[in-house]
DNA sequence: CGACACGTTGATTAGGATCAAGAGTAGTGG
DNA sequence: CCACTACTCTTGATCCTAATCAACGTGTCG
């Protein structure tokens, strides 16, 4: 199963430096967890609502999203999950999964089992926190989500998601904050903002043609960030990013 | 600053145990904790968006919900607490409130220092992990919000909403599942729909004159639970309850 | 009894959905 | 190598759900 010459769960352990300081034992004992090695296919799925969840997904490399589909067959995007991101770490604690993980392009995936995850959490309260941390973050972009479907009219709510995507691409190391690729479709788009994919279609127009951004394929470029940023409404705070990248307002 | 004759952290440790069975020396410890006690007025903010938080409030009596406020000044309502949840142990671990707390109904509010939380959590691993549990739980409910005003129509929407009352309200002693008292008003009901006030009470209306409901000022009555939540999308996984209460399709 | 918050209802508007169709673009197989 | 296919993107026309605007009723409390 393994792809790469050394696996690694080195992504994920940067992932958690970035919200707590860990010590030399913790790092050691974090690139020591057990771990399988999967090459997934785009569209594939890792995780399906109802599934007795036995591991947690490391992702690697490449990008995932979770999705619930509703009652009418319609489904809503519930975030977009990158390299060192603990995809799932919800659905393994909590043992019966409530929504589904799918790739989002070719991934590499690390399977850590859930025993493993709870011991070291305990074990090494360092590593513990910072996953606790990372849960927190989690929850705390839901809840940014929620008002986001919720009360912003699809103007802001696309130039959010925009801002998004560019402050955590940077801060994952995939790309820079004023020029990245989106790796979704419109239809994608729509389903992460409550939209169709014809009026994502129109809205990212409008911002194009407003000088917000511009685009190529599924390349963005952001004009004027903090134009793009008062469009859409955006303040990082919610990321819980170190100060020197809540680049909100500022240039 | 106490109140009642017995403060007690009772409720908060109904809650733990729900989640995760704890020893006689984890409840011993959990009740141990020190805290100042407060009443609360209907309306009064206990945390506000970007505060520095120390502490977290753990619910003894009442009511209070979280919000955001978007651009536009329009709210978003997050989520509705009640009598035992540990309000906010999101914002006092991640340091920075991303959103505010405000009390619903008065409230009696126990304020426990941050870092006694996080010793407890990592010296007694039950408790530890009840309360990431609860946390986790919090954003799985998140999850199902972000689906519920991003994919669901305002029928829908209303009605999924009443099922999850009806049973948090069940699980924490506070109500019967087909008769309850809601403690909101339209607006705040609207605002945690994404709806508008005018908008609620046509759709309360419209499940009124369906049959699927009743009411009575602020009392719901469920006329029919397994059509009312048929009509409302609602499964009750996403609340992650013990087997005998996920009362969702059956009787 | 007056003030005010909340609930209710009607009339009209608008933002986004739906329906429909054509234009790239990439992959596939003969 | 090119036709075929399928997916994505784009644009136009029309419809509909929920928002907005407005007014009145109801209950509560000082």
């Amino acid at each position: 199963m393994s792809i790469s010459s050394t696996p690694t769960l080195q992504p994920m352990l940067r992932k958690l430096s970035y919200w707590g300081a860990l010590g030399e034992a913790d790092k050691a004992a974090a690139l020591a967890l057990p771990f399988k090695q999967k090459l997934i296919e785009a569209q594939k799925y890792t995780v399906r609502d109802g599934d007795q969840a036995t591991h947690s997904c490391v992702l690697l490399s490449g990008f995932a999203y979770r999705h619930k589909v509703v009652g009418d067959g319609s489904r809503q995007i519930l975030s977009i999950n990158m390299k060192g991101d603990i995809v799932d770490l919800q659905n393994s604690l909590l043992g019966t999964a409530d929504h589904n993980v799918q790739a989002l392009t070719q991934c590499e995936v690390a399977f850590i089992p859930r025993d493993e995850i709870r011991q070291i959490a305990f074990e090494r309260p360092n590593i513990g926190m910072a996953m606790w941390y990372d849960t927190l973050v989690d929850g705390s972009i839901f809840r940014e989500w929620i008002a986001n479907v919720g009360r912003r009219d699809a103007h802001t709510r696309m130039a959010h998601l925009l801002c998004e995507f560019a402050l955590r691409l940077k801060v994952a190391g995939l790309g820079e904050r004023d020029n990245y690729v989106l790796p979704m479709t419109q239809e994608q788009l729509a389903d992460a903002t409550g939209l169709t994919p014809v009026h994502v279609n129109r809205t990212l127009r409008a911002l194009d043609e407003e000088g917000l951004i511009s685009r190529d394929k599924r390349e963005v470029r952001i004009a004027d960030w903090k134009k793009l940023a008062a469009a859409g409404d955006f303040q990082s705070g919610y990321l819980h990013l170190h100060e020197d990248q809540t680049v909100t307002s500022e240039g």
